[in-house]
DNA sequence: TGCTTTTGATTGAACCATCAATCAATATAG
DNA sequence: CTATATTGATTGATGGTTCAATCAAAAGCA
């Protein structure tokens, strides 16, 4: 919903949602960023409805009626989270150059942009992340991308790891850079301020050095 | 969990002729295991005092007279699940060889000892890191290992790095470490299991080996 | 040893706060 | 005027906390 978020921003940039005539679809997305915001400062267990209706400057009952219970607003949310981080890597994969190490450092560092890693975002993924192993409705979407995620990683690395005839298993380096991925980003979200989004991207490449050495520099530069 | 149970019933069981200062203890430990059960079963939004106890086999009222609240029930357990941790790191680390190579595979391999990395315990570790983000208190207890853990790892790369003369900032290669087992962990803890605990174990020594060609083979040896 | 008293653990029902969901009333747009 | 959006008080259920009563184990006493 590109249209939504040009709208939202109108709508966020005037005083508390007294516009009646925002859309239906820009309600629901103003509802949805509210939630984030409202999951990121409470967290899951404490989060009612009528913080997420005071955060976004609506009432109570407003909720219940674009969607129809807490539960799906919820799911609404999750999905919204998810869709925003499936076009971001996606994106960033599309415009890298056609060298599959140019891919995939374009791909990692994706994981570290400015909207997508956000201390709301992350705190509201991280909230998701946690519920998710006892709902599987939650499950689903969190883990929906992470396939697709896992086999373009792997096909990457294959192609690299032939290319320059080191000797790797793929699956096993494939995991090993999704994995530390989802470790930097528990960081950058759990612990105080141990270090900043710059500095795990910087992490990024000192690893893809060491593992592949022929392709990438330790700062950053890729060699094709 | 029905074999916790079993285990917790016989403990309790055994001291059941001890005297009453044991029974506390005893009592205070069932508790904290049936807290960790219903963690894993239900996350921690859904988790009540009614479930605990029954999951312990108890009534509601002794929760409150052993723990005064719900509240310190789940910081105690919090602080019982990062001992467990801390003291299984520590005795690995102790129990290894000289080299620093060994000390770190012992290291990293402790993360995935059977007891420490059980679905239940990564479950109830993961529900705490979520709600960490929004109270302080959890954070504390979350955080508090990992500076000292992080020391050691940093310590340990530091001079495999001299010993190799391998081209690394070793702070960079310690952290990219640090956050593969913690990505690892969070891939164990997804229900749907992608992988079992020893081939994420078996990710680790590939990356060892990738990135300390001389020190560790793929296969999880360590050369001295 | 047997009997009584005291202490501490345990129970379950009652109490009360919180909060999702509902709904009748109201405002606005078309 | 009609349909849609919005409000906020009300409701009903859930769940944490409290508490008086019960029970079992230890201590005191003869």
């Amino acid at each position: 919903m590109p249209l939504g978020q040009i709208m939202c921003a109108a709508v966020f940039a005037d005083s508390a949602g007294t516009s009646r005539k925002a859309s239906k679809a820009v309600r629901r997305h103003q509802l949805i960023e509210a939630t984030i915001d409202t999951l990121a400062k409470k967290g899951y267990a404490e989060l009612t409805l009528a913080d997420v209706a005071k955060t976004a400057g609506l009432s109570v009952g407003i909720v219940n009626f674009h969607f129809e219970t807490k539960e799906k607003l919820l799911v609404e949310t999750l999905k919204s989270l998810a869709e925003d981080y499936r076009n971001n890597w996606q994106r960033a994969l599309r415009d890298a150059g056609p060298a599959p190490a140019q891919k995939l450092a374009s791909l990692l560092a994706a994981d570290f942009n400015e909207q997508i890693c956000s201390p709301r975002s992350l705190a509201a993924w991280c909230a998701f992340w946690a519920e998710a192993q006892s709902r599987p409705t939650y499950q689903e979407h969190c883990s929906s991308n992470d396939a697709e995620y896992s086999a373009v990683t792997h096909q990457l690395c294959s192609a690299i790891i032939e290319e320059g005839g080191y000797p790797y298993d793929p699956l096993h380096i494939a995991r090993a850079l999704d994995a530390l991925l989802e470790g930097l980003w528990l960081d950058l979200m759990t612990m105080e301020k141990p270090y900043t989004r710059k500095e795990a991207l910087n992490t990024v490449f000192a690893t893809l050095n060491a593992i592949f050495p022929q392709h990438f520099t330790a700062s950053g530069t890729v060699m094709s």
